[in-house]
RNA sequence: GGGGCCGUAGUCUAGCCUGGUAGGAUGCUCGGCUCGGGCCCGAGUGAUCCCGGGUUCAAAUCCCGGCGGCCCCA
C-alpha cells in the first residue's frame, strides 16, 4: 500500500512545494541501510576491531545525551534514585541464583587477576547479583519500602551469535536498569504498572511505536516470575526488543536474603522488580523514522533541530550570511537548537543532502529573494514539504512545524507498525505472513508445548501474549492450530533480532 | 551448534582463478569557476593489500591458522 503524505495546513505558512512520499527502497534492506547511515551521518563508527564493540562519535553522543535526559527525568520524577555499582561481580554472588546463573553462564566474560587467576570475577551482564547483596544492608523494615534505584552503565554479554552495531552488542554501553523493592506482590505489581507507564512515555518521546507482550515462560528473564516486553518493528520485518520489565518475586531476595521487618514483627522477603532499556531504543528510533536519504531524528532529541542555509550569491553573499546568523540568534533565544551552514566550498544542493542524511528535522533557506520579500523558506525533513513563512512570524512557524513533524513521525510509525500486525488462524497463513515481514497473532491454547511447536512450524520466534489489548474479543471461537483446542489467548510471532 | 562467502587509501571498489610496477571512483588539501537540490576544470594527498605462519627466485594473488564482517541452515 502506498501512503500519501498530505501534510497539514499550518496557519501563516504558504506551501510552495507539496509533501512527497518518502523514498524507502534502500531503507527496507535494513541492516545494510542502517550500517551505512549511522556511519555516514557521523554518529557511530563500527570499525573498532573488537567484535560487538563500537564507537559513539560526537553527533551520536549528543543524541544519547538527549535520550538519557528523558529517561533520567522520567525515573527521577517517579522516585527512582541513581546509584552506581562496580562493573565486576564476584563469582560467588553471580552463581547464587541457579536459574540466573545457568542461563547467563555461557555469555558472561570471566575476568581473572593477572596470570594466576585466583580471584574469579565476571563483567556484569546485568546487575541483580551485584546490587541485591548490597541492598540487603540498606533495607531494615517496612518503612524502608518501597525502595527504588536505577543506574545507567555498560554491561557485557559474550554474544556468540552475530553482532550488529547498536543492536546486538557485546558491550551494551547505555544500559538503563531500574530495580525496585517492595513489601508484597501487590505493591510490586503496582510498580510494574508504573514501569510500563514510564517506558510508554519514554518511547512516546522518541516517537517509537511498540507492542506490549508478556513473554512466554520459556523466554522470560532468567530468575523472573514473568517478563513483560516492548517490541517494535524494523523496516525489514524483523522485530526488535526495546525494553523489558521483570517481576522477580522473591526468587532473588530468598537467595540473597533481602528481608524486612513487617509491622506485625515478623521478618519477610522483599518482592523485587527490575526493568531495563538500552541504546537499542536509539537504534529503533533511527530505524523507524529513516528513509533512503538518511535519518529523520525526532525534534526533541535532535542535536540540531533547524539548519539554516544561506544561499550566498556573489553580490549578496554577506547580506544573506548576516541574515542567517540573525535568524539563528532568534532561534537560540527561543530555545531552538540550530546551526548556520555558511560553508563556501559547498553548494546549497550539497548541503541539503548532507543535513537530510544527518536527520535534521527542519531546514531554513535564506536567499536574496527571501530577504527582499521579508520571507523565509522552510523545508520539512519528514515529508519534504516546502513552505514560505513571513520573516516576522518565523519563530511561531518553526514551533508549529516542530510539533507537526513530531506528530507526523509518531503517526506514520504507529500506522506502519499496526499495519504489520496480523491475525493468522492456520500455520500456513502464519508462516506466509511472517515471511512477508509481519508480526502475526495466532490463537493459542496457552500450553507451552503448543507454543514451542508453533514457533518451530512457522520458523519464527514468539514474542508472547498481548497485554496491550483485549484478546478475548478476538479469540472468541478460534482454535489453537496445533492442538485444535479452544484458544485461551493469542501468541505473537515474528522474526526477531 | 553446522555450512558458505568476504577483508585492497577515510569510504566504495578493480586486480586474485592463471604469482612478477597495486588501478579507478569518491573524500581530503590548494587554486580557479560556481552557488534556490549532490557544478565543473587543474594540481596535490592518501594502502603494514586484516594479522601471523608456510610454499616460491618472487605472494594482494596459492596453502594453513587467527581476528573481523556478511549470509544460509539447525
Amino acid at each position: 500500500m502506498i501512503l500519501i503524505f498530505l501534510g497539514f495546513p499550518i496557519a501563516k505558512l504558504r506551501t510552495v512545494r507539496p509533501s512527497q512520499e518518502r523514498p524507502r527502497e534502500k531503507w527496507r534492506r535494513f541492516i545494510e541501510w542502517f550500517n551505512n547511515v549511522i556511519m555516514e551521518a557521523e554518529l557511530y563508527d563500527y570499525r573498532y576491531p573488537v567484535k560487538g564493540c563500537y564507537v559513539w562519535r560526537p553527533y551520536g553522543m549528543k543524541i544519547r545525551r538527549n535520550v538519557e535526559k528523558i529517561i533520567r527525568r522520567l525515573l527521577e520524577e517517579t522516585g527512582h534514585e541513581e546509584v552506581l555499582f562496580p562493573v565486576f561481580i564476584p563469582q560467588e554472588f553471580f552463581a547464587k541464583e541457579a536459574e540466573h546463573f545457568r542461563n547467563f553462564e555461557q555469555e558472561v566474560f570471566w575476568v581473572t587477576k593477572g596470570l594466576s587467576g585466583e580471584e574469579r570475577l565476571i563483567l556484569r551482564p546485568t546487575s541483580e547479583t551485584a546490587m541485591y547483596p548490597m541492598v540487603r544492608n540498606w533495607i531494615y523494615d517496612h518503612k524502608d519500602l518501597p525502595f527504588k534505584i536505577y543506574q545507567i552503565v555498560n554491561v557485557f554479554r559474550a554474544e556468540t551469535k552475530m553482532t550488529h552495531p547498536m543492536i546486538r552488542l557485546r558491550e551494551i554501553s547505555m544500559f538503563k536498569e531500574a530495580h525496585t523493592f517492595h513489601a508484597d506482590r501487590e505493591d510490586a505489581e503496582r510498580q510494574i504498572k508504573e514501569a510500563l507507564e514510564i517506558y510508554k512515555r519514554y518511547f512516546d518521546e522518541l516517537c517509537v511505536p511498540y507492542l506490549l507482550s508478556m513473554r512466554p515462560d520459556w523466554d522470560k528473564f532468567p530468575g523472573a516470575v514473568y517478563t513483560l516486553a516492548f517490541d517494535t518493528l524494523m523496516p525489514d520485518g524483523k522485530t526488535l526488543q526495546i525494553g523489558t520489565i521483570h517481576y522477580l518475586g522473591t526468587n532473588f531476595s530468598k537467595v540473597f536474603e533481602v528481608m524486612y521487618l513487617r509491622p506485625d514483627g515478623k521478618r519477610d522477603y522483599v518482592h523485587i522488580t527490575c526493568y531495563g532499556i538500552s541504546e537499542r531504543s536509539i537504534a529503533a528510533m533511527l530505524a523507524v523514522h529513516g528513509d533512503d536519504r538518511g535519518l529523520c531524528i525526532p525534534p526533541n532529541v535532535a542535536p540540531i533541530q533547524v539548519v539554516i542555509i544561506p544561499i550566498m550569491y556573489k553580490e549578496a553573499r554577506e547580506r544573506t550570511r548576516e541574515e542567517a546568523y540573525k535568524v539563528k540568534a532568534e532561534l537560540e533565544e527561543a530555545g531552538i537548537r540550530s546551526v548556520v551552514d555558511d560553508r563556501e566550498d559547498k553548494t546549497p544542493g550539497w548541503k541539503y543532502y548532507y543535513w537530510e542524511l544527518k536527520g535534521v528535522p527542519l531546514r531554513i533557506e535564506i536567499g536574496p529573494r527571501d530577504i527582499d520579500n521579508r520571507k523565509v523558506t522552510i523545508v520539512r525533513r519528514d515529508n519534504f514539504e516546502k513552505y514560505e513563512a513571513d520573516r516576522e512570524e518565523l519563530i511561531e512557524s518553526i514551533r508549529d512545524l516542530i510539533s507537526e513533524v513530531t506528530r507526523n513521525l509518531k503517526e506514520q510509525a504507529w500506522k506502519n507498525l499496526m499495519q504489520h500486525v496480523k491475525l493468522a488462524t492456520s500455520i500456513e497463513d502464519a508462516s506466509k505472513l511472517i515471511r512477508e515481514g509481519n508480526i502475526v497473532e495466532v490463537p493459542w491454547c496457552g500450553v507451552p508445548e503448543c507454543g514451542l511447536k508453533l514457533q518451530e512450524k512457522t520458523d519464527a520466534d514468539a514474542l508472547g501474549t498481548p497485554i496491550d489489548k483485549d484478546v478475548n474479543k478476538e479469540i472468541q471461537d478460534l482454535r489453537d492450530p496445533i492442538c485444535g483446542r479452544r484458544a485461551n489467548t493469542l501468541l505473537r510471532l515474528s522474526w526477531r533480532y
